[in-house]
DNA sequence: TTCGTCGTCAACACAAGAGTTGGTAACGTG
DNA sequence: CACGTTACCAACTCTTGTGTTGACGACGAA
């Protein structure tokens, strides 16, 4: 397919978009879900439009009415959370309240944006941002740029916590941030945030997180 | 190919294989290396024999010369050295030593691994084992069996921690563990164990790690 | 020099998957 | 009931990638 040209079932496609029908609208963030899922168990390369459709309950052909592209389908899990996390954190650090009640916060965020949002994150954390220099998209920028302001918010805080010495300040902040990101982001390894699926709740990790970050194992019991 | 059958390529790397000369193990070993730099960058369904041929500097028909295929060439990226990282564990975990030193020295294992057999642990990383369940081979079932013991290596050193009164005990050795896990593990996320590829350097890592893990971002100046 | 094996590769067969076409059946609306 | 729209799909093309074949030059040993 040429640049400026469209298929067939691409107009159809837009045409049916711009129609802003809710049927049309709903069975299309039904698709998003399914294909999130699909992509979360088997990743990005190795998810196919068959499998997709299947779930869907259709053709793999008919998917081209809702959507343009595998390529599409993939960035239509990701952004809206990851746009979503941002505000959020932006709002958490505008907050009058300690460092430390922040990181909590921040860490809910993370954590919360996984069973929200599920499956949807999980395939975010599956597909290395940073690992595609070569496909340098518009869309890939404003992503790694994305993370990196979310990442600036959690370090931002860290700052704030070792200036008014709420937090040591023998130890780098980006490596802190890192490890948190670790923790939270790795869950994704071991954890499923949906009913039955895991003995701890979201409240559980968000708990042991802060604990383990803030305080320390050695601390006494609290 | 049918099951007891053998093409001519794989008859031939068998003789090859069992003839035992230097010079065949040495380039086999280079190609498993130059195939790991690949899968890390690509990912598992992404990197192309092609690819792995051109860098290897050869035919990718010549690839059979030493390897019967794809998943064969990808299971030696790892199985070594998820091998010898259990075996540290065990040396360790079997010292007279107190928890948090056994801790200090699992974390260290965990960072050194990456850098000496950097980039092979950072294919085991990406592609999660535990999502496998239809590939079940037996070198699956291995490697998820191996991954369960390094696993419990952790999680005994923190039960003994808590036993001892090193530790607090309200919180669940398992979400600890797994904390741990995402720290060190979520470095292949952002880390490059090679000169001049981080401003941090392994031990920073480890000082960090095990400084968050243990004593927590709230105690003094240490 | 002759012969074998070593490492290589051009060329092929085969499979899987992405994207397109040109329809069609169903269904609501006039 | 006629008609247009909606959602769908059988069947195609095209691309990419894996694994195999058969042969060929190089090089060392007899």
């Amino acid at each position: 397919m040429k640049e400026g040209q469209s298929s067939r079932i691409a107009q159809r496609r837009a045409a049916a978009l711009s129609g802003n029908t809710p049927d049309y609208i709903a069975k299309r963030n039904e698709l998003v879900r399914v294909a999130a899922e699909v992509f979360r168990e088997k990743g990005l390369a190795a998810a196919s439009l068959n499998e997709i459709a299947s779930r869907f309950g259709t053709d793999r052909a008919s998917l081209y009415y809702y959507v343009g592209s595998k390529e599409e389908l993939f960035q239509e899990c990701i952004t809206e959370t990851v746009v979503l996390n941002l505000q959020r954190a932006k709002a958490i650090t505008a907050q009058d309240i300690s460092p430390r009640e922040k990181l909590r916060q921040l860490i809910a965020v993370l954590i919360n944006s996984q069973v929200e949002h599920y499956p949807y994150m999980y395939v975010y954390m599956q597909e290395d941002m940073l690992k595609k220099p070569s496909q340098d998209t518009e869309w890939t920028q404003t992503m790694v740029e994305h993370t990196r302001r979310l990442e600036r918010y959690f370090i931002d805080t860290l700052k704030e916590g070792v200036a008014d010495g709420s937090f040591r300040s023998d130890l780098s902040v980006t490596l802190i941030a890192n490890s948190l990101f670790g923790m939270t982001q790795w869950t994704h390894r071991w954890w499923l945030p949906v009913p039955g699926g895991s003995r701890h709740s979201a409240d559980d990790l968000i708990k042991v997180f802060t604990t383990v970050l803030l305080n320390g194992i050695e601390g006494a019991d609290a």
